[in-house]
DNA sequence: GCCGTTTTCGGCCCGACTGTTTTCAGTCG
């Protein structure tokens, strides 16, 4: 039996899917060989939404998915109503539930599982792996037909990392591994180029492994050098042209080598995404082409591509930016030579969210840099403009008449700053702007009072309680707050906390109509563990002309180089210069924040 | 089961690595 509930999430919908693709493979692989492609293909788009199915569902837009068709939809439509599916049952009948669970563990599928499960005679979901390592403990796996010492080995070894919860990478700590192996590996002669690939090159917001491409004609010396990595705790497969090592932090490690006259076509290929490589080839199949990573063949000849440009030009469109392959409309732009101008690092002159260690007496956390060292940052960045946006003072320890005082006393610091950098002369940064990052209390009101926000250039509005409130209610709740005309911006808009908390659900249609209407931005948040908007909303956002900020949330003048990160989510948002208030001239903001 | 700038029918990405079953299936990216 597999679970159901009228409620079902995203996640757990694209793992029943999944679960269901995999219950055809062990009925009859062949038969159902494309079904199980098509209900595979459902899981990733359900897995990939900006919003929640159910809300979809609500809303009468299932169908629009793509890669949900009319029977799906209609299962889906049996689970949110009556919260089963009779279809799916049937499917799965026969099926110990312990064998989906046991497919969680790496190098273990559909096959593989059901088997240790009726063979294990373990049939509930609930505890099947641990039972499974006990029966490895006990050698019944190797007295299964098929399964020898080494396999066995692998399988324990897995176990020991779905156990020890593999969390995925922030973007900083993902590049820093990389860029030790490509050290490393720059060491061995033979190596002529050394990348990396993969979702860090696409600038994913976490990463799951580290992806190396290196072009040698010594394929069988670059790994040799690769699996004698000095951090490597194991090596998990080595071949002829590929390789995949576990480095310290548990972190995966993959390589792959390619002769250098293909190496364009390699880096292609090993950048991805998936879903962008699949359709790149099924695209490449109607012009009667065949595409792998060592270049496209055309009526059986081998055209080779030494650079990435020659790959994409072959097949008649354009270079991707790598933020970009996703499958989400880019093959069709690069075809029509229609894809955007992407924001760039040094497009941006300013950076619209800093905490400073002005004692502004907030319950939340106060910058760690001085005003001064913060400004000779911003400087050293080449900004023209920034703003200062400490956490309002906290409701609990002051009165209306406190909180107005202490804003008093930021804004005369303020001037006072302004004044001596008009003096001055020299640095890029000619202004800075006196805000505040408010909350938003729960039922949408501010904790400043009107005079106190009259204080400031403009307010940054954030949720930082209150995180499980229905959509509506929370979108009702942020409505509220950027109704006040001193609010200009935003910020972190779902609140999120990679790898530890979801977003809040909002309606984003109305989100961003009101923005519209009202010349409201939202804040890209360059904090890697926010990158808040997410990529996907950035798109949506963009897609409907909903402007944009960035800001680094610095509590730290180092943190000001998080940018990057923020310009990151934006590329793979699709944003160009235009879509960024802050790429502005100061003249230029200046009449826009009014 | 899904989908459409060849198509509402007839297709559906491509290749590497592993272990074990001696010729390939299973899994992964």
């Amino acid at each position: 039996m597999i679970k159901f509930s009228k409620n079902m999430t995203n996640l757990e919908i694209s793992e029943l899917l999944r679960n269901i693709a995999a219950a055809y493979q062990l009925k009859d692989k062949d038969k159902h060989k494309f079904r199980i492609v098509a209900y595979q293909r459902a899981a990733d788009a359900i897995e990939h939404l900006t919003s929640e199915a159910k809300d979809l569902w609500d809303d009468g837009k299932l169908k629009e998915i793509s890669g949900i068709g009319a029977s799906i939809e209609e299962h889906l439509d049996e689970i949110f109503r009556t919260g089963r599916s009779k279809h799916f049952e049937v499917v799965a009948k026969g099926i110990p539930p312990a064998t989906f669970e046991l497919m969680k563990v790496s190098g273990v599928g559909s096959k593989t599982a059901f088997k240790l499960a009726n063979e294990l005679k373990i049939k509930e979901a609930k505890g099947a792996i641990k039972k499974l390592k006990k029966a490895i403990k006990e050698g019944k796996v190797t007295d299964i037909e098929g399964f020898g010492e080494q396999s066995q080995e692998a399988i324990e070894k897995s176990i020991k990392e779905v156990t020890s919860k593999k969390r995925r990478l922030l973007l900083p700590y993902a590049t820093k591994v990389a860029d030790e192996v490509i050290e490393w590996m720059k060491k061995e002669k033979s190596v002529k180029n050394v990348d990396v690939l993969g979702s860090l090159r696409r600038n994913t917001s976490t990463i799951g492994d580290i992806d190396i491409a290196v072009a040698t004609d010594s394929p069988v010396k670059v790994l040799d050098h690769f699996t004698k990595y000095p951090k490597k705790q194991r090596v998990l497969e080595k071949g002829d042209k590929t390789a995949s090592i576990i480095v310290s932090g548990s972190v995966q490690v993959d390589i792959i080598a390619q002769s250098p006259d293909s190496y364009g076509s390699l880096l292609q290929h090993f950048t991805g995404s998936k879903h962008h490589n699949i359709a790149l080839r099924e695209y490449a199949i109607k012009k009667q082409m065949s595409l792998s990573e060592y270049g496209i063949k055309k009526k059986g000849k081998l055209i080779k591509c030494p650079t990435e440009k020659d790959f994409y030009q072959k097949l008649g469109m354009d270079w991707i930016e790598p933020e970009l392959r996703e499958d989400t409309g880019e093959i069709e732009a690069a075809i029509n030579h229609k894809l955007p101008k992407l924001i760039e690092l040094k497009d941006i002159k300013s950076d619209l969210q800093i905490h400073s260690d002005f004692d502004i007496e907030t319950s939340h956390d106060l910058g760690e840099s001085s005003i001064e060292a913060i400004v000779d940052k911003a400087n050293e960045l080449g900004y023209e403009y920034i703003a200062f946006t400490e956490h309002n003072p906290s409701q609990s320890g002051h009165n209306g008449k406190q909180i107005i005082d202490i804003l008093k006393r930021k804004k005369e610091r303020i001037e006072k700053l302004n004044s001596s950098i008009a003096e001055k002369g020299t640095g890029s940064v000619k202004k800075v702007f006196n805000s505040l990052e408010i909350d938003i209390l729960p039922d949408g009101r501010l904790p400043v009072p009107d005079e106190g926000l009259e204080l400031l250039d403009f307010a940054l509005v954030s949720i930082h309680s209150s995180f499980k409130q229905p959509r509506n209610t929370v979108t009702k709740r942020i409505l509220s707050a950027l109704a006040h005309p001193k609010v200009k911006i935003f910020a972190h808009p779902t609140g999120r906390k990679l790898g530890y908390r979801e977003g809040v659900e909002l309606n984003w249609p109305q989100i961003f109509d009101f923005c519209k209407q009202n010349n409201k931005w939202l804040e890209i948040n360059a904090e890697p563990i926010r990158l808040d908007l997410p990529d996907v909303i950035v798109r949506d956002a963009t897609k409907e002309g909903v402007k944009l900020t960035m800001g680094t949330d610095a509590h730290h003048k180092d943190s000001l180089n998080n940018m990057i990160f923020g310009v990151s989510v934006g590329r793979r948002g699709w944003a160009t210069k235009s879509d960024i208030v802050n790429t502005k001239p100061l003249r230029e903001f200046l009449k826009m924040v009014k």
